[in-house]
DNA sequence: TCGCGCATCCAAACCGCTTTGGTGATGAGT
DNA sequence: ACTCATCACCAAAGCGGTTTGGATGCGCGA
């Protein structure tokens, strides 16, 4: 069933019924209420190809989701940001399309995206320093927001992220108050913006304590369990071990902790363990009462002001670049106590 | 730069030029050259809305990915299987649209695709027994693959599912093996058809040695860590606890070695846990001798023969129902022993 | 020399929608 | 009575490709 049949069947131009059902004003209401009855008995739904070309407009935002060349790993907070921003896509009936592609080529993806013309606008995901990504987009003319910051990207673009510096400032501090003096951290792969955030905050905390960064507690991976743990049994081995760590993720803390009960320790009391958790809907950090003592902001909720302020942009055409900071909170939980002397 | 643009700068028409670009044998080698080349250097790229209005195939996949709406949960594993199908999408120029629907009105969803016209196919993700979406495609003439089965729908269907019964079949039989007799089954949510098979599987193994099935040891849900914990600690604390678990993710697995330890018990001499893994990219059942004994079948590859055999289905316009079933290997880690009397 | 097949190219229709630039009817204003 | 909005509708021209149904020119056999 399409425009035209539809139309005849109501002994109507295609031009009135389309008009009808868009909304425009210059229909009778009586007419209006025929076309929209007809549509819905005779399950019309406009063409999708057809509108798109006519209107210009996709419809559809597009997610370059960057895959790990050396490790194939897709970062699993892709699932609950993209379920945030697919809530929002919805509501406004825009597509969500996504393109997996190896990170050395991503460059190609945007610019197919672009000429191919099938999305309105994109949303950046896994910034790196200085990511030359920003550039790119620029070029293309596309809208787009960033999920995270590009520290050294000097040009202003829109942005969603969390204050991930103020964060780990904020948790440093708080391990320091609790007497921790070695504090560890296991840290995201180190291109990433966000872990560079994180290594700043922590290292600005201890800074203006005046305890000396020491590299051997700063490792920086894939954030898996078995990152977590290994980087935890490799400290706790040293002559003069941590008393306390700091992980990325829930997945690394899950693995820090298996190596620190490796070790014949406890959490909590013996070793603290304080990580940033994404609140992904898989990977609870307890039920009511937080098993890790977190930084804590939602990756979900940060998908659909991503998706917001992209779809925003695009309905008012509106290129100045936004930005929008999320504060994380820092939720104490059974993993952090006071510091000890040398188990 | 549209076709017309090029066509004219290239004096010659359209036609000729969209000809030349598709590998029609009614153009000169030479001019075909030089279209190609004046393509290239003008980087020109069709239009996706136009091409796919006028030749009436979408070129897009459409993945409708179900979000719990009790717990609001996206499974992890969609992060794998989608990265496994992008791969084959990308090779055959095909986008991947991803629809994320509330459980509970995922008809519409479909019927929407399908009325909208925006993809070519559609994969089905997480069926239920008796699954209704199976006679819904099937009515609305939409290609499509199912990611595992249907207990319960007789009529046929295309599929590709690991072979969930025998894998936990051989499992428990491993279990039984080893002198466990208290064998407890970490499931995930019973409604979905990969547990009622992991679940038939245990029991068939438990019945064909006369272990009496013990209701008080299985348990299903949402397969995360919490429940694992949980379900692990509730049942050591059972007057006949039991020697071995079985969980339906590593996560799970990962909640019941807590829940085990925490009871002051070590796994692998006291108590067994053997798990099913999906190989997630950022959850590695350790590096190279894995952690947990499990049953063992990528998801990410999964998804690229559902993507292949859905594609294979369109370009041969072939609709007779396909069918592959995937064998889990049954791999030895360090969680699984000899059951041991009564902790 | 004529007719025919073949190799190349093109004009125009079409895909299904939106949108521009109308038309005819009605009613108010002068 | 005439002009002029206003209302309600429509025909046709796009959008940017593909595809149908020719056109043109050339070589070749009869």
């Amino acid at each position: 069933m399409n425009l035209k049949e539809l139309a005849s069947h109501l002994g109507l131009s295609p031009t009135t019924v389309s008009r009808a059902l868009n909304g425009y004003p210059e229909v009778n209401e009586a007419t209006r209420k025929r076309v929209t009855e007809a549509a819905r008995t005779h399950n019309y739904r406009p063409n999708t190809q057809a509108k798109r070309l006519a209107t210009g407009r996709a419809m559809a935002i597009g997610h370059v989701i960057p895959i790990s060349t050396q490790h194939e790993i897709v970062n699993p907070v892709f699932a609950d940001f993209i379920s945030g921003a697919g809530e929002v896509y919805a509501r406004s009936g825009y597509d969500m399309i996504l393109t997996i592609v190896p990170d050395d080529d991503e460059e190609r993806a945007y610019r197919e995206l672009r000429s191919k013309g099938n999305v309105d606008g994109i949303i950046v995901h896994a910034p790196k320093e200085g990511d030359k990504r920003i550039a790119l987009l620029q070029g293309l003319g596309l809208p787009y927001v960033v999920h995270g910051r590009c520290s050294g990207v000097e040009a202003p673009y829109s942005w969603v992220d969390v204050n991930n510096a103020r964060a780990f400032e904020r948790a440093t501090d708080f391990l320091l108050d609790l007497g921790h003096r070695r504090i560890a951290l296991i840290n995201g792969i180190d291109t990433m913006d966000f872990a560079l955030r994180r290594l700043r905050g922590y290292s600005d905390a201890l800074a203006a304590r005046d305890v000396p960064l020491d590299p051997q507690l700063i490792v920086s991976g894939e954030m898996t369990e078995a990152q977590g743990h290994d980087a935890a049994r490799a400290m706790l081995r040293l002559p003069d071990p941590p008393t306390a760590f700091m992980t990325a993720s829930l997945l690394s803390a899950m693995g820090a902790r298996r190596g620190i009960e490796e070790a014949g320790l406890r959490m909590g009391r013996d070793i603290s363990i304080l990580t940033h958790d994404d609140e992904l809907g898989y990977l609870r950090n307890g039920t009511d009462e937080p098993i890790f003592t977190c930084t804590r902001s939602s990756v979900r909720e940060a998908g659909r002001r991503c998706a917001r302020m992209l779809l925003d942009q695009i309905a008012h055409g509106d290129a100045s670049p936004r930005s929008e900071l999320l504060e994380a909170v820092l939720v104490v939980g059974q993993s952090t106590g006071p510091a000890r002397r040398q188990g």
